[in-house]
DNA sequence: CGAATGTATTGATGATTGTCAATGCATGCG
DNA sequence: CGCATGCATTGACAATCATCAATACATTCG
């Protein structure tokens, strides 16, 4: 699937939660920390740094820079997809992964401390 | 121990790796997934979250909005510390704990394109 | 259609982790 | 000094996860 995300989980509900305003509850929490878990990986995040150097890439260029079996890569990107962090677009027989920058600087927004200027 | 990090442990070889601008090498991606993975966490969100709107919280006061176990959240804020995003202050018969903002931020900014303008 | 190829899924396995009960260690109080 | 209290450590257990071999799925090419 690469499942085009479309999720935005439903914890959406304010924008972006920061970590260092006010005390997050518990379904903000869950959300982010799945998000924050899709990073505590040391190839996930190579794979993203790739990603994001590249541009886009085909996934097939990503297997030997990461020194990786295929399935682990796939298992990967797939967890990276999953968190909203890229996304996957095919075309023809390969799959091109892309960087969704928003969403990964949001992130970022919830761990600066003036994130409640929500604009 | 609560261990003063002072680790920097030896991935600041440039000050902040971004994981947006190049690929990152194999100890930079195990230095960052660490701290991400100290992140990973809801109830290790929510207790930087506590502690970063209390400034300043004694542990005892910890334990029943987290709704876990003594020994569970001195896991966690062992985990937090260890990450270098926390830091605790014995105080008579109590731990004051505090977040160290400088690292929270510097994490936000490994997810913020213009890193590279590193000066 | 059939073979080849790029990617995803399944299944299995070893490692890591969140949790708590029990215990240890230190500090303050009477 | 001895007891109470706050926090850390240990040990155990269930759950999750990273990894890869094997396999399935889909697309292109001949």
């Amino acid at each position: 699937m690469t499942g085009p995300p479309a999720e935005t989980s439903g914890a959406e509900s304010g924008c972006c939660p920061s970590v260092l305003n006010a005390p997050l509850d518990e379904a903000q929490a869950e959300d982010l920390a799945r998000v924050f878990a899709a990073l505590a990986d040391p190839v996930r995040l190579r794979l993203l740094s790739l990603i994001a150097d590249a541009g886009e890439v085909c996934a097939c260029e990503l297997l030997e820079p990461l020194g990786k079996a295929q399935p682990t890569v796939s298992h990967h990107t797939k967890a990276l997809a999953d968190a909203g962090l890229i996304r996957g677009e095919k075309r023809g027989r390969w799959v091109w992964w892309s960087i969704l920058p928003e969403r990964v600087t949001g992130l970022g927004d919830a761990l600066t401390p003036r994130a409640a200027a929500r604009l």
